[in-house]
DNA sequence: TGCACAAAAATTGTATACAATTCCGCGTTG
DNA sequence: CAACGCGGAATTGTATACAATTTTTGTGCA
């Protein structure tokens, strides 16, 4: 095959930044994760990545590696990289982590809320409102991780911030394995009482807020089960 | 040059454990840092390093990939590696993280301590001593940085862990960069004060401790000066 | 002298070739 | 018939060749 996937246009109405191919390639996989459109413990083989995309083993290698770091896949030296799929205790910790961090997070972002940054997230929470009433709860879910990502970014705390990204983008995967409960009323309820405190630049009851949320999403997972890579196993031998 | 440079009994004497050849550069480079042998702001170019390693630009390049990822080198795009710099923001929010996640880590650590940990600790607390009294700063920074590892390990807590790792790591570079206090005895006082709790098993003095002791170790640091990236260029004009 | 600009050198970005390892089916054998 | 072992295919690990880009050097001109 040739290797012109190289789309001049496509390039330029990448709106001026110029991200490196395997950010692109990571970017594009982190995305199909988070949607839970790939299973966790799903092989990625470098040839059929490399081919989807139209690049090169070599950039396919350096965006797996991005995503291995990150926690969303695992390498198995010679053996290959594979969709992550979160222990029960990586999972605990995981919220356990958001329960410490986001909190002081929140509260941060109370302190220097703006009436810009508040319309945003009006605007974000009507999106959730719209997935909610379409039963979509996989899209829910999603943006619910990108209203905390919102926060982070108005915090404008970069180390803080980053470890909410990777704690939000692993649990999108634990949410997938993990997750047990029929409603998310309550998300919304939450998100709501978050911004009647940014809009009163309430930094204690933002902080309070969100901790018990997140209290509350841990408590909506089912961690009983060891794990659902055998489980899916079994599942795939019913019937 | 021939790449005759596996030494097979240097590598039987790695001690079993198969780590890759990308995470053995990563590792001595991060070594190098850390220790502070390659000043911030260093390029670190692919040939070169490939040369001292002996391994091909591609292993080269994975591994500055890793060390990028955690923030100890920035890559720029067609222009290569440099060591990391942290700004003055980033050093205080580095240490503003710390002073969150870490007295959290230290009570855990004092809840699950174990005789044989405790024993540890006791002994690395020795060296230290032994570094400050060969007034060895650098030496003594870096196993006060190895005291706090280490505590981290005894939690047990994996998510919390990798946090820590890449902010001590970070800190490292801080250090290296802002760090103006001369003495170091608030160290050694401290790292005592914590090993009393330890022993105890008294997890809210170990985190009241922890948070007062980074808090202090922030204190020591002079960022009123913008970075001194453009500081070593002048001072390399001065002589 | 100072500056603009072009050629050359150095360096990084990417694809590909080859080596090493693992995976998988199949026949042998006890 | 189960366990074992042995190719061959598939896949990953690494080095290297070549393309693209940046950096440096050199030169002519005002």
């Amino acid at each position: 095959m040739d290797t012109a996937q190289s789309p001049s246009k496509t390039e330029q109405a990448k709106s001026a930044r110029a991200e490196s191919r395997s950010e692109l390639v990571a970017a594009g996989l982190q995305r199909a994760i988070l949607e839970h459109r790939i299973a966790p413990g799903t092989k990625l083989v470098e040839d059929e990545v490399g081919e989807i995309f139209g690049v090169s083993r070599t950039i396919v290698r350096s965006a797996l590696q991005s995503l291995a770091h990150s926690q969303l896949v695992t390498i198995e030296k010679n053996r290959g990289a594979f969709i992550a799929s979160p222990s029960p205790r990586e999972a605990h910790e995981v919220f356990e982590a958001r329960s410490l961090i986001e909190p002081r997070v929140a509260g941060m972002a109370a302190r220097r809320m703006t009436d810009q940054a508040l319309a945003a997230l009006q605007s974000h929470i009507e999106d959730e409102h719209a997935a909610m009433h379409a039963r979509d709860k996989g899209r829910a879910l999603m943006l619910s991780g990108g209203f905390h990502l919102k926060i982070a970014d108005i915090a404008g705390h970069d180390v803080f911030t980053d470890f909410i990204h990777t704690l939000i983008s692993r649990s999108s995967l634990i949410i997938a394995l993990y997750w047990r409960r029929a409603d998310t009323t309550c998300e919304s309820h939450s998100h709501h009482a978050l911004m009647r405190a940014f809009s009163d630049r309430n930094a204690d009851a933002a902080e309070e807020i969100m901790r018990s949320h997140i209290v509350d999403l841990h408590s909506g997972l089912d961690l009983s089960r060891a794990s659902n890579a055998p489980l899916s196993l079994a599942e795939a031998l019913k019937p």
